[in-house]
DNA sequence: CACACCCATCGAAGAACGTCGATGGATTGC
DNA sequence: GCAATCCATCGACGTTCTTCGATGGGTGTG
C-alpha cells in the first residue's frame, strides 16, 4: 500500500507531464456516466435489459415511486443519451433497449447489470 | 426496428411487471456512475491508470486547466468513491489508482478507458 | 360526441454540482 | 527564523439536476 518508487528528490516547483488524455473522450464518456447516474435511469434501464419486451411508460409509473412526469423526464434523458428506442402503439408508448448500441457502450451495461 | 411482439390487445389501465431490479444496486451503481461522471475526473483517473507512478495535485494543476482548489475537490470526490488511494510525501500529496479496486470496478474502468 | 386514459411538455422549487478566490496549515530550503 | 511551495478547506456564485403539479394533445371506448 505504501508508495515506494516516488523519491523525495523532487524539486520544488517542478511538476511531472501526465499521460496523454484525449478530450474529446472524456467529455463523450462524461455524457454517458452522467445518463447513467441516477438510480431511477439504472433501474429502467435493467428492466428494458432483461426484459424481452418492450415497457411502456405507465408500467414504470406504476412499479417506481415516482410521478408520471418525473418518469417520462428520466426516459427522454436515456432517449436522448442514444440508450433507448421508443414507439407509440395506441395510447401506450414503449421504450426498448436501443438495439443499435455501440458495442463498447452494450459491454459497459453488461459490466453494469446483473 | 419495428416493435412487433407488442399486442394492443392490452386493457386501459392495465399495467405490466417490471423485471425485478435489486434497489441498492441501482443506488450503489448511480453512487459510482456520479464519480465518473465529469470529464476532469475521468481524465484524471485515466492518466492514474495509464500512469506506473502516482501523480500529485500539481501535476494535475499544471495540465489541466484548472485552478488547484477545482483539482483538489476532484479527486477528493474520487477518493471518496474508493477509486484513488493517497499518500503524502513531502510537501507533496501523491494520488493512484486504488490497488484494493472491487474487481467489478476495475473491469468498469478498463472498459472505460481504452 | 363525451369521457377516460396515456404521455410529453412547461414552469417552478429545492438540492446538488462545478468553479473560483481567499485562507491557513504543513513542509522544506535558505 | 523567514520565505516559498504544496494542498485541503471554506464561502460564494452560477449552473445543472431532480422532482412535482398543471396543462393539453392524442387515442381509444361507450
Amino acid at each position: 500500500m505504501a508508495i515506494k518508487e516516488v523519491p523525495v528528490l523532487r524539486e520544488r516547483g517542478a511538476c511531472c507531464e501526465l499521460p496523454i488524455v484525449n478530450e474529446s473522450w472524456a467529455t463523450e464518456t462524461s455524457e454517458l456516466m452522467k445518463a447513467l447516474a441516477d438510480p431511477t435511469r439504472l433501474t429502467m434501464l435493467a428492466s428494458l435489459w432483461k426484459a424481452k419486451d418492450p415497457i411502456c411508460i405507465c408500467d414504470f409509473t406504476a412499479g417506481l415511486e415516482l410521478s408520471q412526469p418525473t418518469i417520462s423526464h428520466h426516459m427522454a434523458k436515456l432517449k436522448e443519451a442514444g440508450l433507448v428506442d421508443s414507439e407509440k402503439r395506441g395510447i401506450w408508448t414503449y421504450y426498448r433497449l436501443r438495439n443499435k448500441l455501440p458495442p463498447a457502450t452494450r459491454r459497459i451495461l453488461g459490466q453494469l447489470i446483473r
